[in-house]
DNA sequence: AATACTCTCAACCGCATTCTT
DNA sequence: AAAGAATGCGGTTGAGAGTAT
């Protein structure tokens, strides 16, 4: 039935859900074990990544603000390309999309740099309005302007997710989801209602987990996993870090 | 209307670090 | 204390969407 390689590419919206609940059961560590147990055949390395760049309930989603635009470049001076650093000090935002955000931004004022150089007339100083859209030239507001609306939480960016969603209505249960494209808020309702007893059940063997059935957890330390557990950390929190969770070893014996 | 080009984002890979045994 | 396993991070790539010609 399961193949034994493991998966790669993009991810099904049935492999989503699973991770979901699992980590809802399991916390964000246990990778490893996550991506065994579940029967997911994908790697606790992809199983992180997929929850840490798309599912983690904390995301934001959509543009970056001025104000975050503003603190991604100041910080990258500072730091570097310590993008997870950064990404701390940027609530919702992960690692991968401030690079992404970095890339583009430097590959923006790179062309703007190179076409200045060929245009400037001799004596031109570039009349430095070079106004990139979204470079340094940070805008002085911290905050998002009026005008600017503020992405709502679970946005994404009005890709395929959305749509489908309008065109589907709800995802509704956890394992049967027939087309293409879901949406996060769709299917974090959806685990708040039915959570895990379908997948429990269904995903969880004996092997390599020990427990005798799904526990009866309805994730007491869910807020452990929303919102601001990844951007909590600050510096100096990170010093004295120590998670207050401790999931998995509840269940796990081994 | 078709094609080419650019941009954005999700995902993989390899290496480094941390944790567990 | 050492070895192996797991996790985290940064770099890179490829696909799809959007825009310009």
């Amino acid at each position: 039935m399961i193949q034994d390689e493991t998966r790669k590419g993009p991810w099904t919206e049935q492999e989503d859900i699973l991770l979901i609940n699992f980590v809802h059961l399991f916390g964000d560590r246990r990778w490893d074990f996550i991506a065994k147990v579940s029967g997911l055949n994908r790697t606790g390395k992809s199983c992180r990544l997929r929850w840490v760049n798309y599912l983690h309930p904390g995301l934001k989603r959509g543009k970056m603000t001025p104000h975050e635009e503003k603190l991604v470049v100041e910080l990258h001076a500072k730091w570097g390309n310590r993008w997870s650093r950064i990404a701390r000090k940027l609530p919702g935002r992960t690692d991968n999309e401030i690079k992404n955000y970095w890339r583009t931004h430097m590959r923006k004022k790179a062309q703007e740099r190179k076409r200045a150089a060929t245009m400037s007339s001799p004596s031109s100083s570039s009349s430095n309005h070079s106004s990139s859209s979204h470079t340094t030239t940070v805008n002085s507001s911290p905050f998002p302007e009026a005008g600017e609306e503020q992405p709502s939480f679970y946005d994404t960016g009005g890709n395929q997710v959305a749509a489908a969603v309008a065109t589907t209505g709800k995802t509704n249960h956890l394992l049967h989801v027939g087309d293409k494209g879901y949406s996060m808020d769709d299917i974090w309702k959806d685990i708040e209602d039915t959570i895990f007893e379908p997948v429990v059940s269904e995903g969880l063997t004996e092997e390599g987990c020990n427990f005798s059935g799904p526990p009866p957890m309805v994730s007491p330390n869910w807020d452990y996993c929303t919102t601001d557990t990844l951007w909590k950390l600050d510096d100096e929190e990170e010093s004295k870090m120590f998670l207050p969770y401790d999931y998995g070893t509840l269940f796990l014996t081994g």
